[in-house]
DNA sequence: TTTTGAGTTGTTCGA
DNA sequence: GTCGAACAACTCAAA
């Protein structure tokens, strides 16, 4: 016998939120299941990374919470999407399932999959978007073709019809009348045990819609007057920190948008306020998610093809110092921890410490890009992968080959107290600004009364800068000879 | 089709 | 200390 009113089956992904949710608003005045499948097997996905599975632990636990204080469950399977939809489906007598679309490469795949076998067998599966301004295959160029430049790109998304209002938390779902077999959460292990690295976590981040929408409440309340200049200062809390509460859906883009434009309207935006360098960042996540749907293969491969032959020298040891945060560069080596005990790191950082890892240390792009995987709460297989080819210079949208990062330039001129570096490496906190930035500058005296001794309490620096420079621009010399 | 202006986030060198 | 130019050549996007 089948349930006399049968369930709309809501899938959640990276939408962890109940506003501005258009596949669960679809479904709203109707019976409603909440399901969220732990995918792992789909084939080309990416594993989601250790700070990550945190991440999603937390906000799971915060979904949950909202949708029982609406009467509601939150059923979790792990394994194949299109197996544990269909067994639900059997199970429920449901014949429809509401979405939001993912844009990774494996995602669109699966998805269309899914969506083909449904509609052999006259199931119904319905895809929104609740994750993008503007769809991925919306905006192109006038010759048709996906834009590879940012500007442009970001004046097309400003030319669009603006973005829909963002929809209310929807008030009629009713809760099925049965509920499926559901694993246990904890069953899953995504929290880290022996050892629980996840300290700094808990004290950095809140993950889930209400603290998403609080952390944007908050940064437009205060930060984003000072946006434009502050966000380089990583010593200062000057930037949004919405970028993994974003990945996970717990706030929308569209949210972001609409509340952003209010504060806009509301002070007469004049263009100079930092709410327009806040919003061109959210472009940027756009124009990451239009490049990853177009060029599927950008996580692996250099989007420019004569990077292909770019003469890298991947060393395990060179990697593990930069990994650990034992470089010698005191800027770098602070982002590194930060990143470590946080799962985030500032976005100047995030530059300077890619810049040093390609350029000076000569390590593939690709290798940098696993670590932050797994390291970021943030991880996004979009942002991360443009980044990186970024900073390594061979996205189309890239800096010039001549633009490499000095760290210890860098370091002084957006950490000139000291705030960040004396924060994240301790060790140093006792150097006087002027040595700071490059502690084997610093006479023996200095060193001494600060308590440092190089090689020891302290790393030497692993590679001379200017030789590190000149190895890097010799390198990429070599791909203008090979055409 | 051809032309033209421009391209997130920089550094170094020499005047 | 400050300032402007140089740093390759190429590709993109629109006129």
């Amino acid at each position: 016998m089948s349930d006399p009113s049968p369930p709309i089956i809501v899938w959640f992904r990276q939408d962890l939120r109940l506003s501005d949710n258009p596949a669960l608003s679809a479904a709203d005045g109707r019976t409603v299941l909440p399901v969220y499948i732990l995918d792992e097997e789909a084939p080309g996905a990416w594993g989601i990374g250790g700070a990550a599975r945190w991440w999603l632990h937390h906000s799971l636990t915060a979904l949950a919470e909202g949708l029982a204080a609406r009467g509601l469950p939150l059923v979790l399977r792990r394994g194949p999407a299109g197996r544990e939809l269909s067994a639900l489906m059997a199970e429920t007598g449901a014949d429809t399932v509401h979405w939001n679309r993912c844009y990774e490469p494996y995602a669109t795949k699966r998805d269309a999959a899914i969506k083909a076998e449904f509609a052999e067998r006259g199931l119904a599966a319905r895809s929104f978007n609740g994750s993008l301004l503007a769809e991925p295959w919306t905006l192109k160029t006038g010759a048709g073709q996906p834009y590879r430049v940012f500007t442009p790109f970001w004046k097309a998304l400003l030319a669009a019809p603006p973005p829909e209002p963002p929809l209310p938390v929807p008030g009629g779902l009713r809760p099925p009348a049965r509920v499926p077999a559901a694993d246990d959460l904890a069953s899953w292990r995504l929290l880290p045990t022996r050892p629980d690295w996840a300290g700094g976590l808990r004290e950095t981040w809140t993950p889930g819609e209400a603290g998403a929408q609080a952390r944007l409440a908050d940064f437009l309340d205060g930060p984003v007057a000072g946006y434009k200049t502050m966000r380089d200062f990583p010593g200062v809390e000057g930037t949004s920190r919405l970028a993994a509460h974003l990945h996970f859906g717990e706030v929308s883009p569209r949210q972001v948008w609409a509340a952003a434009r209010m504060l806009e309207a509301v002070e007469g935006g004049t263009g100079t306020s930092g709410i327009d360098s806040f919003l061109r960042e959210i472009g940027w996540r756009e124009f990451c998610y239009n490049l990853l749907y177009n060029y599927p293969d950008i996580p692996d491969r250099p989007l420019n093809p004569r990077f292909e032959a770019f003469p890298w020298t991947p060393d395990a040891t060179t990697l593990s110092a930069w990994q650990r945060g034992r470089t010698g560069y005191p800027i770098v080596d602070a982002g590194m921890r930060q990143l470590w005990r946080t799962g985030w790191m500032h976005n100047r950082v995030r530059m300077i410490v890619g810049s040093f890892l390609v350029k000076h240390l000569l390590q593939p792009w690709q290798a940098g890009e696993a670590w932050f995987w797994d390291t970021l709460v943030d991880a996004d297989l979009a942002n991360n992968a443009c980044g990186w080819q970024w900073i390594a210079g061979c996205g189309a949208d890239a800096a010039p080959y001549f633009r490499v990062f000095n760290p210890v330039l860098q370091s002084r001129k957006f950490d000139p107290e000291g705030a960040y570096i004396r924060r994240w490496v301790p060790e140093l906190a006792g150097l006087p600004d002027a040595w700071l930035h490059e502690p084997w500058t610093a006479p023996a005296d200095v060193l001494r009364r600060a308590g440092v001794t190089l090689g020891t309490v302290y790393p030497r620096p692993i590679v001379d800068l200017a030789a590190g420079r000149d190895r890097a621009l010799a390198a990429l010399a070599t791909l203008g000879e090979a055409s």
